[in-house]
DNA sequence: GTCAATGCAAACTTTTTGCAACTCC
DNA sequence: GGAGTTGCAAAAAGTTTGCATTGAC
């Protein structure tokens, strides 16, 4: 089930590319960044301190489009701010995405499956299921807006 | 049910706040905008034009604060790039932003009530249901993908 | 006459791009 | 050795902020 960093390794030398310091840490990152959501930013911070010196923001980017070319990444929005990235490995649940703490909840697909199976029945509109993220406020932060 | 230009222009006076010609002009904009989905630069273009001179950025994002601060107004977010505002008054549909195209389908409440309730009875999740938008692809963009 | 609102410029965040230097295969 | 990668710097888009000036009430 683990995705492994090796198979990253391993699909890039399949697709002709090059195995680098910097990507070989990227790979490592997102391969066991399963249940979190890490931006650019993080994954940047974490690569650096597995590959022991700096790398550039850019490089973060266009490795990060190259896994995503490959189909072993999403990048979702959950809100404002940083974008983040996920593996297409995961897509048996979606995001609840709190606006006032920045915490994700993960729910199982079936909650979903029925409302994206009408959606597609009645307007032939296919939701981009890893793309999909619905913004809200989860319990703690409605307890706490509504008894100060 | 159209929201008038007056209104906004009334709810500015009743919080203590000053009628300006810029503003006059956003209130206009947004009152006569019912079914779309406008962006700051939107809105500033439009706003140039009723007032007959140049409106700085920066004021009609302030602007667009107050009105979202005085319950009018939320901004969403479809998909890549700039956010659009929408009356608070319109909440009886949602948007699906197709990815492709760029285009948004209005969607009648109806079809994510259910799962808003079992989100809200679950998880305790509460949905921002003006935050929120369903990215994916249209009828059109889907056939044209599998049909080149 | 005050104080809020404006315009301007500058900063900000996130992401992209051009290009010379580097290094993996 | 040659093509793919990197880092750097600069640019892009969208938005926010500080501050002096303007203008509404």
């Amino acid at each position: 089930m683990h995705l492994e960093a090796d198979v990253l390794v391993s699909a890039l030398q399949s697709a002709g590319m090059r195995v680098t310091t910097a990507r070989r840490a990227i790979c490592e990152v997102i391969a066991t960044s399963h249940a979190e959501h890490l931006t650019a930013a993080d994954i940047q911070a974490r690569a650096e301190t597995l590959a022991g010196g700096s790398i550039d923001p850019s490089t973060v980017y266009r490795t990060l489009d190259v896994f995503q070319s490959l189909g072993y990444l999403h990048h979702v929005h959950l809100g404002h701010g940083a974008g983040v990235v996920h593996l297409t490995d995961e897509t048996d649940h979606h995001h609840l995405a709190c606006e006032s703490c920045g915490q994700t909840l993960d729910v199982p697909l079936d909650e979903f499956q029925p409302l994206f199976d009408r959606l597609a029945r009645t307007y032939g509109f296919v939701v981009d299921r890893a793309h999909f993220a619905v913004v809200g406020r989860c319990r703690a932060c409605e307890q706490t807006e509504n008894s100060p």
